[in-house]
Parts: structure tokens; C-alpha cells; sequence
DNA sequence: CTGCGACTTGAAGCGCACTTCAAGTCAAGG
DNA sequence: CCTTGACTTGAAGTGCGCTTCAAGTCGCAG
């Protein structure tokens, strides 16, 4: 404590998560501890910053395990790495404007007083926007 | 067949879905067969559309029992639907705001060359942008 | 009418991301 | 020094969304 580290639980605290999840990542490669007090597992400031990219990820849908190769990367891994990440900003693209379409549903159906709500045209027709099947016959 | 129903691998060919999952969601109350032909189910055209929905609320996030309840709302549902709803919404904002944010940070990532990608002063900002937590000493 | 292949069922299995548990260690306050 | 309670470990459990499997049924082409 007065070391400037900080033990799992001010950790935990501090990010959000649980010690669960710390030790769990811990053994998925993402974090490591600086060191040990006795057996206690004790980490610099800096781990917060690396949890908060962590989390981020998480909430942008990387894996766990895609988070751990990334965290891993190695120079000569650079432009694998760009082409993957390329690839996620696409896959982000199309995700957010799914997102953004299937808002627009919510919001009509959050104030559409159709009888069953599942059969308002406007929902309907809104839903279709989002993502089509082949509805068509 | 000719009688203009579809029987199961017909719907899962036609929704992309599989066929375990087509018994998954009616074992979930999402779907319902119109009738059998002996054991085996058969369905109306219709359930494309619904399973459309299905899809496209799945990719939205909503879980399964989620849609499930959205499904089965009768209209003295409505108000907490809507509510539901609303509150869906709100969650949307957050979510897109923060993936367009992330897709800002990756965008950087994937042309940067900073030796630890990780350690990019560029990408570091960016990514506190998206979802900061306490890391302030 | 027969055979086959696509369907049926219930139960078990899987991958992910953790959480929970039992049993044990040990730093630190009184 | 002794207690206490927060930590440690590995293993098992959880919830989600399906998939896979074994064993059985049966519609329909030939």
C-alpha cells in the first residue's frame, strides 16, 4: 500500500471488476501482477489503464482471447495485426449501422400503440430496414 | 410442399438459421410450427418474417428470453413494452456512441506504427475516449 | 411395399466469460 | 504471539445459445 502498488482488491475496486475476472484474465494472458506480496498478487497504476483498454474491447466486442493476441503482438506481428484491425473497423461499420437502424424500430415501437406490436406496418417495415431475410415468397 | 407450407429445412435454408435452432427457439416459445405432416413440423411462410425479427433483434442484443417476452406481450403489456423499449433505446445511444468511438481508436490503430501498438500515445488517448475508468492516480 | 434418408426426441456437450466453492496460506492489527 | 479475514489455488458450476448425438419414426421415391 504505501509502496505506491496496489493489492487485487483496491484493483478490483477501482476498475470495475471482479477479482474473479482479474485472476481469470490473468491466466488468459491479458494482465500480469508486478509481483507478490507473500502470496498476494500486487499490481502498479499502470494496470488500470491497461484494464480500461481491456474493458473497452470487451464492450466492442473483441474476445477475450482476440484481446489477449492483441495485447501479445509482437513487431513482426504489425501488419497482421493492421489487416485484422482493418477488418474490425468494417466489422464495425456494418454493426453500427445495424445498431443505428434497429434504434429507429425501437423508438417507433416505444410509441406505436398497434394492437399486437409485433404487426404494425410501420414496425414491420422498419424491422425489415434493419436486416432482411428472404421474406420475399 | 405444394400445400404451400415449408417444412424445416426449407425455413433453415431459407433463414440461414439451423435447424437446431429453429427447435431451440420453439423450445424457448419464439416459434411455433403451424402443424406437423406425421412427426415432422411445418410451417408457413410467415415464420420467415418472424424469424427475420428473431434475427435481427438477436443481433441488436437482445437475448433470447428477451424476445421471447417481446413476443408473448399481450396488450396490457404495453406500458412496460414501451418502457422496456425506451430503455432499450437509451442503451443504443450508449452502445453506438461507444463503438464509434472504439471504431475511431482501431482506425488509428490500423495505420499507426508505434512500436508497442499499445503504448501509442495517440491510441492510448484515443481509447480513454472511449470508456474511461478511474485511472486517474 | 420397401427402404432410405430426412425428420423426430431428450439428453448431453460445447465455447465463452466468468463465478463460486472448498481448502489452505499468510500479512497485519491487537 | 495469535487471531482474523482477505487473500491463494484448482476444480467445478453457471447462463447463454446453440450443436451434437443416439435412438427411433416415418414420408415418399422407386
Amino acid at each position: 500500500m504505501g509502496s505506491g502498488l496496489l493489492d487485487i482488491a483496491e484493483v478490483a475496486a477501482r476498475t470495475g471488476l471482479a477479482p474473479s475476472a482479474l485472476r481469470y484474465y490473468e491466466k488468459e494472458g491479458l494482465v500480469e501482477p508486478t509481483g507478490r506480496n507473500g502470496l498476494r498478487r500486487t499490481y502498479r497504476p499502470e494496470v488500470l489503464e491497461r484494464l480500461g483498454l481491456i474493458t473497452c474491447a470487451r464492450a466492442a466486442g473483441f474476445t477475450v482471447r482476440e484481446i489477449s493476441r492483441f495485447l501479445a503482438a509482437r513487431p513482426e506481428d504489425n501488419e497482421r495485426m493492421r489487416a485484422g484491425m482493418a477488418a474490425k473497423v468494417h466489422d464495425l461499420d456494418e454493426k453500427i449501422d445495424q445498431l443505428v437502424r434497429m434504434r429507429e424500430s425501437l423508438r417507433h415501437a416505444a410509441t406505436c400503440t398497434h394492437e399486437p406490436l409485433v404487426e404494425c406496418p410501420d414496425f414491420r417495415r422498419a424491422v425489415r430496414n434493419v436486416y432482411a431475410p428472404e421474406t420475399a415468397a
